[in-house]
RNA sequence: GGGUGCUUAGCUCAGUGGUAGAGCGCCUCGUUUACACCGAGGAUGUCGGGGGUUCGAAACCCUCAGCGCCCACCA
């Protein structure tokens, strides 16, 4: 009679797009800008365009989904920041790469062309991604995409840039970058990844005799570069020779012996070569003692210009070629290899990254990083677990200037022109260069366009009617791994544009996705999420709420097919309860009855339901995701299928339920409210059945009623749940089949007479008819016994061994309670609810003693 | 080297002073009128080791061990 029946798949297109449909015709996806209400926006993060959905992307559009949508429901005006339209390298490396299939370069094209294509393949995938977002519920305005290349945040590119240049934070010098000899261009500082690499240590002696010094290197092609040999100032060893040149092998050079405090005569042999064209330490030493700039290294890593049979090679190479020719004069002192150091490699690429002399453009940081750091410290924006704050900190107290300029064609291009005549100019929005004037050939780091997203995006630099409604906007949702990246450089792009106004007041941070082992997921271990794959065979309502019950706020989630197998089954229980509670007459018609003349069962739900509405609402505010979900899944498993439908089935059955199908309509109307931001697509089904109403989207937000809070009502249900669990426990031991009607007498306190029936229903024990045999077994539960009459014998073995379990547990019980109360300290300091609920322990397991004692006597002895 | 986490049931993780929890997995029984993507029942942990504070510690402090992440210009 009864059929199987399963949701419809809620991320095909079928079921999904008329639902998104009419979200968009209700009007949830425009926020309502004339709303009397504190508007309420989050900002979305610019995912690196790769053409298909990442899982971490995934997890940000859930939490964030989640948000408005509680947001818009509650009658906020909430918007949604979009961002998916934006350029990185990444996006660039895809087309590269794709030429490179083709045997071509990126110059082979030339920028115009290289552009447009970069263009074209955005346009395929950027569209692919907002299709992919759009199956999870994505609540994003989608009339606000695209923003990244248009005049609208160019404009606001330029507008920062002059800004900023004006005030003297942006200035051009040539320094010691990171360079990217794949990619070809400049990289900042947290684009360069370190991992501890095998390398070499050669210890080379320089000069002769007595004059001679010995320096150490994990680079020795650098040392055709070097200007100097550096001691510690106050190192006696070499105090003979500073001020006195040596010659440099190989070269021939004749280079100074310098004292600098940056040597530490601690390590190694106390004397450093210093290649001032090739690493920032040297560098630094090179600008104090105001030695040459020796660049020994092409763009591409090979070397040039030293006038030795080295040119022309590859850095590796050269690396080989200069120790071993070293080795044949006899400089080598010592190798130490392999030796363990770190090298750091273009986090794009993963290429070595090779410090390289360079002319850059750079922001000043100083008081930006400063005042970026303040904005937190005063509380002015608050960080979200507050436990990853010292990470922000640590980062933006010590920053290093910023080298924005990048030798790639994609992005913003700097609006630096020169003149003949070595006139420079910064151009402003609506701003030209003079005739004669060229531009400079460089784009801007992609971060840099990213960090003006919270205004740009709302029309900055007008003062248009978004921006003044929704900046500053109230919450960031973001992986904590973009912290230095993204986060504190809109923090200090916002609080230097908006003359202190910081671009948000919370920076929530989510964890990482890993995999079911909690390990980190990377393509080459294979194991990759797709969340696509996911949504085909569970349904997007089922990955969205895997990733919020695994969202524990700062720490990273395990996710496995297992978990989102779960939650559609989840979803699934759902389903079939709604059908159940609609089959049966369950109705949102009317008022609620009067709170005071519903039986127990009905007024104990909905007493749940107000504790589970109110605990759920203060934790998706305050961004605990998972637990938010924990209770609700509880809530809706547990309480309402496992017991609230089982214990009113029989008034169902009997047609008694007048009262019990407006509450359960009450309970599941708003339990899908409150369960909507979660799993979108089910809700708004099950929902817009049971209520007929138009949408859910557009549904007021669950309240609490302190008039449904029943600890009376909660603690009677809580005794029939302990009754029925140890009815069916004896069952069970005793092995009788779960269908198995068995004739029983009640015993039961006044206040248990009008669940009788409904607790015979759920336990399959019938009325004592004529020739009912008392005697056959009696169960006690606390004041409730109930005389069962079993056709066959009782299982004496079995039942011994449940009562002697049940025995010993109590006694266990009652001994610790025992120990606590003769316990003068605890007597004397505990507080007086701890002392009573001990003693009240005592009581119990006193009375369970006594019960049990009483029926073990009582069994046959086998 | 600096910062910061983690160590609780077979696995992944909750749990900020009052008798150890969830999901999955495992064992037994079961088509009972929503649901086998299910129901009922069950087993499983000296809460990493050692000290300390406290009447009472998984939780607070110290220490040791192991693992992780982020940052970092030590040749």
């Amino acid at each position: 009679m009864s059929q199987r029946e399963l949701p419809p798949n809620f991320s095909s297109a079928e079921v999904e797009a008329p639902l998104y449909e009419k979200w968009v015709a209700a009007g949830y996806f425009t926020p309502d800008v004339a709303s009397d209400k504190v508007p309420y926006t989050i900002v979305i993060p610019p995912p690196n365009v790769t053409g298909s959905l990442h899982i971490g992307h995934a997890l940000d559009h859930t939490l964030q989904d989640i948000l408005i949508r509680m947001k818009r429901m509650k009658g906020f005006a909430a918007l949604w920041l979009p961002g998916m339209d934006h350029a990185g390298i990444a996006t660039q490396n895809v087309v590269e790469k794709q030429l490179a299939t083709q045997g071509l370069s990126r110059h082979d094209l030339g920028r115009e062309e290289f552009v447009k294509k970069v263009w074209e393949w955005k346009s395929e995938s950027g569209g692919a991604i907002l299709g992919q977002m759009r199956r999870l519920g994505d609540s994003v305005d989608w009339s606000r995409e695209r923003f990244t290349m248009d005049e609208g945040l160019s404009k606001a590119v330029l507008t920062i840039f002059k800004r900023l240049y004006d005030a003297g934070l942006i200035y051009r010098a040539e320094r010691i970058i990171n360079w990217c000899p794949r990619c070809m261009t400049a990289i900042s500082d947290i684009e360069v990844d370190h991992s501890d690499d095998e390398g070499e240590l050669v210890s080379i002696r320089y000069g002769e005799g007595e004059d001679s010094i010995v320096v150490a290197t994990t680079r020795v092609e650098t040392m055709l570069g070097d200007a100097a040999v550096a001691v510690h100032p106050d190192d006696a060893r070499y105090t003979h020779l500073i001020g006195k040149t040596i010659t440099l092998p190989l070269v021939n050079r004749q280079i100074p012996i310098v004292a600098d405090e940056h040597v530490d005569p601690e390590f190694g042999t106390g004397a450093v070569k210093v290649t001032p064209a090739h690493d920032p330490n040297d560098f630094e030493i090179g600008q104090r003692h105001s030695l040459p700039n020796f660049v020994i290294l092409s763009p591409e890593a090979i070397v040039i210009g030293t006038g030795t049979d080295f040119d022309g090679l590859d850095r590796f190479e050269a690396r080989k070629a200069v120790v071993k020719t070293l080795r044949a004069q006899g400089r080598i002192v010592a190798e130490k290899r392999p030796y363990i150091h770190a090298v750091g490699h273009c986090q794009r690429c993963d290429t070595t990254v090779e410090p390289l002399l360079s002319k850059q453009w750079f922001v000043k940081v100083d008081s930006l990083a400063k005042a970026a750091g303040d904005a937190v410290r005063e509380g002015k924006v608050k960080i979200e677990p507050e436990s990853l704050s010292p990470r922000y900190f640590e980062w933006v107290d010590n920053m290093h200037d910023w080298c924005i300029s990048r030798q790639l064609w994609w992005g913003h291009r700097i609006p630096v022109w020169y003149g003949p005549n070595g006139e420079v100019i910064v151009t402003g929005p609506d701003e030209n260069a003079p005739a004669g004037y060229t531009q400079d050939p460089d784009v801007l780091d992609t971060w840099f366009s990213s960090a003006l997203w919270p205004f740009s995006t709302l029309g900055w630099p007008e003062e248009t009617a978004d921006l003044k409604k929704f900046y500053p906007t109230s919450v960031l949702v973001t992986g904590y791994d973009i912290l230095f990246f993204w986060v504190a450089r809109m923090m200090m792009f916002g609080l230097f544009a908006t003359d202190g106004v910081p671009p948000f007041h919370t920076i929530m941070l989510h964890g990482l996705v890993r995999d079911k082992f909690g390990k980190k997921m990377s393509k080459s271990r294979g194991n990759s999420i797709d969340p696509l794959e996911f949504m085909d065979m569970y349904g997007s309502d089922a990955v969205r709420f895997t990733l919020a019950r695994g969202a524990n706020p700062g720490s990273d989630q395990a996710l496995a097919e297992e978990w989102v197998a779960g939650s559609r089954n989840f979803a699934t229980k759902l389903w079939n309860a709604t059908r159940f509670a609609m089959m049966n007459g369950a109705t949102v018609e009317g008022d609620l009855p009067e709170f005071e003349s519903l039986n127990a069962i009905d007024r104990w739900i909905l007493s749940r339901l107000n504790s589970t509405i109110s605990e759920v609402d203060v934790l998706l505010e305050t961004y605990e995701f998972a637990r938010a979900c924990e209770l609700i899944y509880h809530f809706a498993w547990d309480d309402l299928c496992d017991w609230y439908l089982e214990l009113s089935k029989e008034a169902f059955a009997t047609g008694t339920a007048h009262d019990s199908k407006r509450v359960l309509g009450h309970v599941l109307d708003q339990l899908l409210r409150l369960m909507h931001p979660i799993m979108p697509f089910i809700t708004e089904e099950l929902w817009t059945n049971l209520t007929g109403g138009e949408s859910v989207v557009i549904a007021d937000w669950p309240t609490s009623n302190p008039l449904h809070e029943d600890a009376a009502g909660e603690k009677l249900i809580l005794q029939v749940q302990e009754i029925i669990t140890e009815v069916r426990r004896f069952r069970n031991d005793q092995g009788i089949k779960p269908s198995q009607r068995i004739p029983g007498q009640f015993h039961a306190p006044e206040e248990f007479a009008r669940y009788e029936s409904a607790m015979r229903f759920v336990l399959r024990i019938d009325h004592p008819e004529e020739g009912f045999f008392t005697a056959s077994k009696a169960l006690e539960i606390g004041k409730f016994k109930i005389e069962l009459d079993l056709s066959q014998s009782v299982d004496v073995v079995a039942e011994r061994a449940r009562l002697s379990k049940d025995l010993a547990a109590a006694k266990k019980d009652r001994e610790t309670a025992i120990v606590k109360l003769s316990n003068e300290g605890f007597m004397a300091k505990a507080p007086e609810n701890v002392v009573v609920e001990i003693k009240a322990r005592l009581a119990k397991t006193d009375s369970d003693i006594e019960r049990i004692s009483t029926q073990l006597e009582q069994l046959p002895s086998a």
